[in-house]
DNA sequence: TTTT
DNA sequence: TTTT
């Protein structure tokens, strides 16, 4: 279909350690379940309220699938943009499920930490300190960034020497 | 939970006329199906191919489901931004089942139609000639600002009593 | 024009303690700078490189300006969700500059408080508890929350019983 | 620092035919500019008044330059995914000058049409019909990944050719 | 079930 | 001027 569009995000906190699995030809995938949550105050009470929302995130990408097993822990507040993606499966009566999940995969998904939560060991280090990650975060390059007065922010994303791989499963 | 987000934006497809239902206390629901898609070539056989993803949209804001009843119709290209919701019910047999919605409630909701399809009639001429739709735009005065249970929300974008020369600049 | 989106999504850090201004008629309007930054390694010295952007945001909601004017504090990190504006305007010179803003103006505008900085002196108990704050958090009410399957999701911009005034000054 | 995000989202109309220069060292930079609107209707008068932003885009991602340069055309429909960058320049009488720009460069931006406009004389066929584009949709072929310093980016969706099984039922 |  |  022409023109659309299909994009997640959220900012939430991890509910619990990421379940990281591989793939027959080893590639990674991480599952979160991740936390958003609303306040507000009953227009008759007056008494505050709150509803928690559990979304279930599938990273493909292996970049952050690394960043995933190596920084994220659960209570991390995380920044994650992906997209919608239900997945039919069969339960054990053989009846057809749906299953919706927010899916990280390829050149539009970001996942980035917004807290030091997570980083723990120092293993941050090797995102430059303190940051746990972020998908513009693999490896560019800029050479020779705009000469000019533009903004060079250079090759945005650059050139990834490894194989992108941040292919669709099912 | 301090400081969540929780949002889905959707470019895509009305795949049916939606449905309205109502609450019984009146309030309108309105369900629509939504198309987006992917397309790609494929890196072994060079043919191009393409996904499509279903979302199922909950319009629970009185506003913007006045505008899916006279504007939206089966193809009609719209903009969406809610939120992600899933819901539990039980199937005939008893057993849990869950559903992800994107819902459509409260301020931070917006529908807005992208083309000038499903204005039929030129219903959209309520709406200033072409414009399908926005959640700023079923406001309907502030004056008298919703006195009732029905989301104001409105607010968007309010009363402009200052000059403006919007030209295009530099 | 029919259809049409202007939408800013920052997380990022106060560089500043907000400045607020008030208009005539007694409206505050909230000065923040926000600065975002990215960092990526360079290709071919291998070394790390950042850069950073700054924002210049305006709060025109009532609303959010409270929230600013007591949680928001230099250094605090937010989520802000707005829109683009540019601005006119003259020089000493007579000259016509422009000026590029983030505004946060009406309903579909958010500011979202994402670590506990910024909340000193227990203030944010008034919002439940460490969140700084969230369009979303200013009283609604949902005195029968839909009842049927349907999500209630309630909250979601219910019922401002407060006057609405995210009208445009400057 | 450590979890920023800067992002832009504009749907709206392109105001005139691009323009495309190019770097010294022949990569393409495409400008557009596009027009953004609200509508609103005037507590006071009653009347409908409306709104309009022009916002400038500076394309630096190759692929997307292309697509510009083959299909935008004045008047097209577009959903721009991008980032806000202020640039400092001097004026003639050498004082300080800011512009800020909505720039799309990397692996997060993204450019789709969302009209027929601009695709005519079948050149959307080039991008499997009708189509104008989309992010990952430029990218062609993914058995040789980009070598230069071209952003690849590609991957976007990519080559789906393993059988996965990421049964979640959570 | 949409759209191209 | 922030943050890491």
């Amino acid at each position: 279909m022409a023109g659309s569009v299909n994009k997640v995000i959220l900012v939430g906190n991890v509910g619990a350690d990421p379940e990281i699995r591989r793939t027959q030809d080893g590639r990674p995938i991480a599952n979160l379940r991740i936390a958003t949550s609303e306040t507000w105050r009953d227009r008759n009470s007056g008494e505050r309220r709150e509803k928690t929302e559990w979304h279930t995130v599938v990273v493909f990408n292996e970049g952050l699938c690394k960043v995933v097993e190596q920084y994220v822990k659960k209570g991390a507040k995380l920044y994650i943009e992906g997209q919608l993606q239900t997945r039919k499966w069969q339960d054990q009566q053989g009846q057809d499920r749906y299953s919706t999940e927010v899916v990280l995969q390829g050149f539009n998904s970001t996942l980035t930490m917004l807290d030091g939560r997570g980083d723990g060991g120092g293993a941050s280090s090797g995102f430059g300190g303190g940051r746990g990650s972020s998908n513009n975060d693999y490896g560019d390059d800029y050479g020779a960034p705009s000469p000019s007065s533009a903004p060079s922010r250079g090759g945005g994303g650059g050139n990834f020497s490894r194989d992108l791989d941040d292919d669709i499963p099912f």
